[in-house]
DNA sequence: ATACTAAGTAAAGTATGTCTAACTTTTTTT
DNA sequence: AAAAAAAGTTAGACATACTTTACTTAGTAT
């Protein structure tokens, strides 16, 4: 598996599941990789073989699979991608939990290293920032599309102190 | 075309990209459509036989093609896409044009409309607050993962004005 | 230990979406 | 108006990724 290469949804999405089945049960079984990615028990075996052949897990008919350290490596990137994305759209974007997972799923194909760099940079202005104050932006997102604040109420918002709720 | 099915990937790019000339240049003609998706010519035939198929675009065969209302609308809601997770990019995270102009062109087809409104109503928030000042996300941004605020950084900002640089 | 069941695999079929190469239609040039 | 060029189409091939069905292997129970 060359760097240059990069793998298809599909196949990260396998590489994704297959950490977090290592992670929670020890090893992961064709069975539940197909449960959780949704796709059938023959489909599965197509794409270990697949990834086998890539060196991104130890493949060996009828048993379970694990990770090799190169993919182990692509996994857990694709899991920390996961994660931020779901930061921002649970935490910043307040959007409920179940559907920034699903976005975050969808979205953690789509975005770049320098992206989630960035984005891992901006929750550290936005948490941080004690003239933001990030409850303020989270009250705001969340009667998002409500209403905007008035001039008047920015005057009050901004002689009040920046820490309060 | 119902509501519920939902295009491929590729084919969005197509509506995408035949809304475009249609803009700049009046009508879509097979052989742009091939330049600007990158696929080569005969690819493009099969697709937009297909879009026809959905009723997305009027297509004759050896014609320039148009979008149908449905189409356009379908296209719309693409490229707005593309146009807010642009904004995002480039002058929220600070990652410059061509960078973001690529990654949104990804993540245009992950996203959902409710992300889509948040982020909107997350901009607002942005430009608008006046206690966070944009120009100030902006300038942390722009030196991203250089250093952090110390806290005395901090306490000088709290007490300056909001609206300065 | 054998028979049963669950898990895994293999092969054949479907659907997308791409390419190449040959062919047809349209447009342009002369 | 005929020839040449450009644009568009068609058909066959390939790759991915999925399903279904039938078969094989592994694990469990008696």
């Amino acid at each position: 598996m060359k760097k240059g290469e990069k793998l298809s949804e599909s196949l990260e999405d396998y590489l994704e599941v297959i950490l977090e089945l290592e992670t929670t049960r020890k090893v992961a079984r064709a069975k539940d990789i197909a449960e959780k990615t949704g796709v059938k028990r023959g489909s599965v075996t197509s794409a270990l073989k697949s990834l086998g052949e890539k060196k991104l897990i130890n493949y060996e008919p009828y048993s379970y699979v694990t990770l090799t350290p190169e993919g182990k490596k692509i996994a857990e990137g694709i899991s920390s991608r996961h994660s931020i994305l779901k930061e921002f759209l649970y935490k910043i974007l307040q959007i409920d939990e179940t559907e920034a997972e699903a976005t975050a799923c969808r979205m953690e194909h789509a975005v770049d290293q320098k992206t989630l760099d960035r984005l891992v940079c901006f929750f550290d202005f936005i948490y941080k920032c004690p003239r933001l104050g990030v409850n303020r932006l989270q009250a705001f997102m969340k009667r998002c599309g409500k209403k905007i604040p008035d001039p008047a109420t920015c005057k009050k918002c901004m002689d009040s102190s920046a820490d309060e709720k």
